[in-house]
DNA sequence: ATAAGTAGCCGCCAGA
DNA sequence: TCTCTGGCGGCTACTT
């Protein structure tokens, strides 16, 4: 089996400053308790080693508890639908069809005064109901985009894609997409490390970008493929200043440049090409976060050659330039 | 921001 | 007959 390494410098601690953001999420009669676990685990767990600016996170019942949830297990939240005043980010883990009228009320006057909104899986149907989402695009689980299409014909429902980031309101795709979206506002909220390390505790690769497809045959190289293919991973992992060729690759492989580039697909749902890419991406916002070091030698150390193709990347990936990224969230010097 | 050269990707097809 | 592999060519995306 492949072990997903993500490289990153060492010995650093995140150390979070800055206000609290907190977090609320919602808790129904007959939720579903995974969907609903990803938000609690991500930002309701205790994380002391990221500081005290780490999210707060409180869990707002809608209806009368108990609430009967997937498993029949039953959940019972101390704080109700007073709790969205103080929210910074709204979770909506699942379906509340019909959503209640003053959840609608207490959800559009939360993004008025600037809150960010947020779903995972069917939880998109109420947000939809807000009406907030229209002329917008959002995603949900692919057994629920044609139904959500045909209920709210103003959304852009954009049907293979893992999340879409709207800004204030953003929507992901079933189940574990919701890991890849918690994780990505993580990045977005205290950086790639932040991200990096709360996606190290759930033992999961960072991360999968928004534009990923939903169908993927193995996330991870399981097949007599993964044999040759997981420690080549690794290898280019830990050489990323190296610039890797498709052909080279495949000669790593021991495959075709045809075989490999079907494997490769296969075991990751991405291209070799795009893969790297992500990688190196990746490896260029820890170095930005943890060291100086200049723009250029950067560039090198992560593979992308230059400081223009650098920059190119990041415009394209992150709507944002290096020394943007570095100055926002860099741990060297902390304001 | 743009342009040109190059490499990557993918459908198609033939052979094992 | 089915599945897998790999070569070819044209289009697309990346890099400089």
């Amino acid at each position: 089996m492949t072990t997903i390494v993500i490289i990153m410098p060492n010995s650093l601690k995140t150390e979070i400053t800055g206000p609290k953001h907190n977090v609320v999420v919602l808790a129904h009669e007959g939720m579903a308790l995974f969907e609903f676990s990803i938000a609690v685990e991500i930002f309701g767990l205790p994380r002391p080693e990221m500081g005290p600016s780490w999210y707060g996170f409180q869990i707002a019942g809608i209806g009368t508890p108990p609430f009967k949830t997937t498993g029949g297990i039953s959940l019972r939240p101390e704080h109700g639908l007073e709790s969205l005043k103080g929210a910074d980010t709204i979770i909506i883990t699942g379906r509340i069809d019909p959503s209640p009228p003053h959840l609608i009320e207490a959800l559009i006057s939360a993004y008025g005064r600037g809150a960010r909104l947020m779903s995972i899986c069917s939880g998109v149907f109420t947000l939809a109901a807000t009406g907030l989402l229209d002329t917008k695009r959002a995603t949900t689980h692919w057994r629920y985009t044609d139904e959500l299409k045909a209920r709210y014909p103003a959304i852009h429902v954009i049907p293979d894609v893992l999340y879409v980031d709207e800004g204030q309101i953003l929507t992901s795709a079933g189940s574990a997409a919701g890991i890849d979206l918690c994780l990505y506002l993580v990045g977005r909220d205290y950086g790639a490390q932040a991200a990096n390390q709360v996606a190290r505790t759930l033992v999961v690769p960072l991360h999968r970008e928004g534009g990923q497809a939903q169908f993927i045959q193995k996330a991870v190289a399981l097949t007599h493929d993964g044999k040759r293919l997981g420690p080549l991973m690794d290898q280019i992992r830990q050489t990323l200043n190296h610039p890797y060729s498709l052909t080279q690759l495949a000669k790593m492989a021991g495959m075709s440049k045809r075989t490999f580039l079907r494997r490769f697909e296969e075991s990751t749902g991405l291209t070799p090409a795009k893969w790297l890419l992500n990688i190196r991406i990746q490896y260029a916002r820890d170095l930005l976060e943890t060291t100086s070091q200049p723009i250029e030698v950067i560039a090198k150390g992560c593979g992308l050659g230059s400081p223009h193709n650098l920059r190119h990347h990041f415009r394209e990936y992150l709507k944002t330039t290096p020394s943007a990224y570095r100055a926002s969230f860099s741990r060297l010097n902390p304001s």
